[in-house]
DNA sequence: TTCTGTATTGAAACCGCTACCATTTAGAAG
DNA sequence: CTTCTAAATGGTAGCGGTTTCAATACAGAA
């Protein structure tokens, strides 16, 4: 069944069928209606790839995600990230790479033709290659959460340094003066160099130094063993750069009879709400706006898609302290 | 650029390129590979739209959950799910309902035309009439991990009574004879209604009755609330059907001093990897084969799919016993 | 040399929809 | 009752592939 058939039943020509079917308004009322009322007799929907064909595109944004979405950050990232899309009509076509792979040539490849535009997240490498590259495929790119900025493609993320003022002067402002910090600024993640200058940079501007470093993953896991040191260490506490690291940390000084936050507080950054349950973990954080921020790179992609429009090029957003329990 | 742009370079026919690009076979060999070097040097990639409006099909398949895919046990079944589509050169299209909605009629909506076939997965209202749609759509349906077996939809299950049989095996053989149970049965989830029963079974043929019963959400938080009741009810293991219940519960023991398994052992379901972070809980679970539960199905669909391949309907798999730190 | 059969190749129709341009219709103005 | 203009509608050419069917080439057989 086909846009033919419909015309057909209706008595009009495909091509009023086709403006009703895209709202084009230059149809009289009672065609219109007619045509409606065929469409829903017939259980009519239009065939998507045709419309691709004609219209050059698909309503579907390719997401690259290059970390394990099992982790519930990235989880609710994704989620946050679909739901922008739907509300614009759009669909999120997601493929992660993993991080494995290098770069991610394989996805890009992969979804090229089924969708508008690609939103990169996550870390991977080669990414200056792949941008260029999709940026020569004359496709709208934009990166999420992404350190790099490149003309032609629109970037979105938080402002990782004043975070990590931010609790800097949070914790300072609680009244701890023996600081430690908990981060992956040796392995050479962007964000957490940033976090780490802008707290580190705050707690100066106090006459204060990061007590102890711990270099850790950014997970749960290794977080866990680091609890001796941290309270070896003699810290009153610790801010990890992000919710997973505290997380462990907090599990581990737990069990091992630490009282948070009073004996240790802890904060960490991200607010990943899945962790938050209650009332074990009311993890203190630095909380950033994902789904403005998840909104905000939709509607720029998507504008850019379809009008071709001169988006700015570079968004950055503000991210605030949730105080719970741990601090 | 288009194939006729390619054909013309390579001083050919459209159709001979088409021929090559499908790998049909009646290409001479020198043809071919000029075609072929066409193809590369052009940097030519064929137009998925045009192609599917021609075959009939794009090689994506949807699916459809019915959960939070920041958990992380969805969050990994989805990976698994995209990975064994990749295997076989397909994309998953993923839209969560997050099971508000009643039923999924949305999600079906949004990605017909788009897809191929649809597996649905997890929990959902008014899954009947769904099926039924989709069927009726003359599209290929395959219900992943759902309790509901229809003649033309595929199914891709494990034996949850058979899980439970084993954990229950499992906890009687380490010498546990006060044994607890926490599940969602009251609330009606088939699943835990299955495990339950299968469990309760088991324990019987040694002459033993489950000694507690505690009715809890499918998640962490309400789990973790249970930890007085448990301590109280004089258990010596728990069965928690689901790991994430496991997980809260194991937390808020140990958080009391309780020394696992020694004082209270504990005994998930799923083997939510996520989960099972050094050092901090190494659960001891019911593992599902998900890997391959996932392959299974996506295989599955892709026959009916492409060859209308007459599949066995429904497909379900073993379970074993993962023994690590908490019995 | 001519004929037959098979291996290659190409022309054109088609997939279902949109977009441009032409045509018809209706209503207002003269 | 024309004439003119704007609104409404229809015809048809793409979009970029695949597929059917016909045409050609070439080999071996008669």
């Amino acid at each position: 069944m086909n846009i033919s058939d419909v015309a057909k039943y209706a008595g009009v020509s495909k091509t009023t069928v086709s403006r009703v079917l895209m709202n084009s308004g230059l149809v009289k009322v009672e065609t219109r209606d007619k045509v409606l009322k065929a469409i829903r007799e017939m259980n009519y929907v239009p065939n998507t790839s045709a419309q691709m064909l004609a219209k050059k595109h698909n309503k579907i944004i390719g997401v690259i995600c290059g970390y394990d979405v099992s982790d519930p950050f990235f989880g609710a990232m994704n989620n946050y990230i679909f739901d922008a899309c739907r509300k614009c009509g759009y669909l999120a076509l997601f493929a992660s790479s993993n991080g494995e792979s290098d770069g991610c040539d394989d996805e890009i490849a992969m979804l090229y033709g089924k969708v508008d535009g690609y939103i990169l997240c996550g870390q991977k490498n080669n990414l200056p290659k792949n941008v260029e590259k999709i940026i020569d495929m004359k496709m709208p790119v934009a990166l999420f959460k992404i350190k790099y900025v490149k003309k032609g493609a629109i970037s979105v993320d938080i402002d990782n340094r004043k975070g990590g003022e931010l609790a800097a002067e949070y914790l300072y402002g609680k009244g701890y003066r023996k600081i430690g910090y908990m981060g992956s600024v040796q392995s050479g993640f962007q964000e957490s160099c940033e976090r780490h200058d802008g707290f580190a940079e705050a707690l100066s501007q106090h006459g204060l130094k990061i007590k102890m470093y711990f270099e850790a993953k950014r997970d749960n896991r290794t977080a866990y063993k680091f609890a001796d040191k941290v309270i070896k260490s003699g810290v009153d506490a610790v801010f990890c750069d992000t919710d997973m690291m505290a997380y462990g940390l907090v599990y581990a000084l737990q069990k091992k009879g630490i009282s948070i936050p009073k004996d240790i507080a802890v904060l960490g950054f991200d607010d990943v709400h899945f962790l938050n349950f209650e009332p074990a973990v009311l993890l203190s954080t630095v909380s950033q706006p994902m789904q403005k921020m998840a909104s905000c790179i939709v509607k720029a992609i998507i504008g850019k898609i379809e009008d071709d429009i001169p988006y700015g090029e570079s968004q950055v957003f503000d991210c605030r302290i949730v105080e719970r329990e741990t601090t």
